[in-house]
DNA sequence: AAAACAGCTCGAACCGGTTTGAAAGATCGG
DNA sequence: CCGATCTTTCAAACCGGTTCGAGCTGTTTT
């Protein structure tokens, strides 16, 4: 059943039912709910590429996945991806998910010219990160999760990670903590830079100094958190306190630490930030892990909402929000041990 | 720059331009370079909408994400949707994915009407699984990963999970286990069952019974495998190895392991199916994890192979692979301790 | 009563490709 | 040299929507 046929068997022309399913003033009340009805009734819906071909709208929102790259064995960026194909469809649109064999920067050329999206939407932001500018200079628009330094205005989505930590430091050098290892991601991540500036400002505030040694950047791993937990446990000042940028990293932070004899709470804290993933809950450590807390979920979804304002002409400059972030206490963290 | 005037500039028609790039044979060789180096020339990439429009096909696969459940939270699918995602972009295709928020048969039913997608890909099969009907009767092609016990022939490609447990569990009795737990997903997915009929038929053909209580099935987390291990081990005849449907799995068996205060290999076996995922090693386990291994990632690269076949008109009938797993033998794996 | 106007509806053009059927030009056998 | 055949190209129709501009009512304004 297409847009012809069901205006025939309604005895009007396309232009009318088309204009009546769309919601045009023009059109009578009365023969719009004919036409409504009648389309329910053939179970008619639009063709969506004879649409996207009239509308020069793709009604599609586009990711790249780096192919070579392994994105996406990262688990938060795969919950973010489902808040992202579940904000989409509330707003009507698809999500194009394009990994591309040839570079990533292939991919968004190639989705570009093809007009195959109408916004691209960025996760994982880079400090430096390039792609928003090809974007920009490929004349398709953006919007990341995440936000860089720099003085590119674009529409972004970003949790508060500064001052997620910074809270986290005040916390635990509340309960007495002087040495806070910093157990972060991958050095090149904004959100990495941003915790560690977090981190500095909070020790500083408190007239600590962050030690470079107990910044330990890696991917954000099991096997990262363990390793470089094994390293600071093992330096002359060994710290008091953990902060794991997530909760991989806590997992393999909190096996260290058993692993070194030590017990989480009483001899060590640790705090994580948690990105609410299903399978990795903080209540299911022992002791049950302080976190700070923010769903990327919701953030997926409110970022396809974003894009879809985005699309339907909001000014960009109105589309950027940073979310704060909760801190959770629960027994992980813990005043040290008197030394 | 589009092929009207890709064309004026050639001073050809449409039509010839059309059939030089997608290599018809009626087109001058000569002809066709100079399209093909014009093309490249001024960056000419088709239409996508108009491209759907024209043939009919969307050139796209269609993913659905269940939106009300978690499955994306689970990382082996989010392995899979990346391998996947691969697979269409190296077949020069493109991934739907559709996260809906009124159930995932509003979904099928919206992308077959709209005629977004050539074919469906279907993950998790469960052990009876209506989807695949609902599919047929919506006239929408689909490919699975995974398949079910049943008399419908679909295109498939699945796993021999049957057999990888079958290897593990003779492995573990030619060292002289005789109480093997399987610690397994959820019951209701064919992979569980296929997992559990392999446990069943190893055991019996060694003349050992499947105990019903050393069955297990939960969610594939590290909290249910910690759980279903502390209750395995409080049993008066408690198993003396444990195979893990995932590495998920197996981390949580592990630290219950150790918080019983038994060291894996020694005192314990362990056997987990690894998905290949970066971000959980078995090698970054202690001691190093004996594993039954496929890439699920692979997979996901495999069936969009599939799919691109079935559209381009191969017997359905032909689609289907089963593949077989590895077995990884490191140091988890031990003849247990004399009773 | 003529002019202006609002409310609905429609035919036709358009989006940018693919595909059909015809035709022009080249090649060839007789 | 002519008709048959093959090669190559083209104009026009088509896919299924959206949208512009015009036309046809009937009501209000002057």
């Amino acid at each position: 059943m297409n847009l012809r046929e069901l205006a025939q068997h309604l005895g009007l022309s396309k232009t009318t039912v088309s204009r009546a399913l769309n919601g045009f003033s023009e059109v009578n009340e009365e023969t719009r709910l004919r036409v409504q009805e009648a389309a329910r009734r053939f179970n008619y819906t639009p063709n969506i590429s004879a649409k996207r071909l009239a509308t020069g709208e793709s009604g599609a929102f586009g990711v790249v996945l780096p192919g070579a790259s392994s994105e996406m064995a990262d688990p938060v960026f795969g919950e973010f991806l489902a808040g992202l194909a579940d904000g989409a469809g509330r707003c009507g649109r698809d999500l194009y998910v394009n990994a591309t064999f040839d570079g990533e920067e292939a991919g968004y050329r190639r989705l570009a010219r093809a007009k195959a999206v109408d916004v691209m939407i960025l996760a994982n932001l880079k400090v430096e990160d390039l792609r928003i500018r090809l974007l920009s200079h490929l004349g398709l628009q953006a919007v990341t999760c995440g936000r860089t330094a720099g003085s590119l205005v674009y529409p972004h989505l970003d949790i508060d990670h500064e001052d997620g930590v910074r809270r986290a430091v005040d916390l635990l050098t509340g309960l007495g903590h002087r040495a806070i290892a910093l157990v972060s991601g991958p050095a090149d991540l904004s959100a990495s830079e941003q915790r560690m500036v977090g981190w500095h400002t909070a020790l500083d505030r408190r007239g600590l100094t962050a030690e470079a040694g107990l910044f330990m950047a890696g991917p954000a791993t099991e096997d990262h958190g363990y390793r470089a937990t094994r390293t600071l446990l093992a330096l002359p000042t060994a710290p008091t306190a953990f902060l794991c940028a997530s909760m991989f990293l806590a997992s393999g932070c909190c096996r260290a630490i058993g692993d070194c004899g030590l017990k989480i709470g009483r001899d060590v804290s640790v705090i994580a930030h948690d990105d609410g993933l299903a399978t990795v809950r903080p209540e299911a450590f022992e002791p049950a892990l302080t976190t700070t807390f923010s769903s990327i979920r919701s953030a997926g979804g409110r970022v396809a909402e974003l894009a879809a304002a985005l699309v339907g002409g909001a000014d960009p400059a109105d589309l950027s929000e940073v979310w704060p972030v909760d801190l959770i206490f629960r027994d992980s963290a813990q005043a040290p041990p008197r030394g």
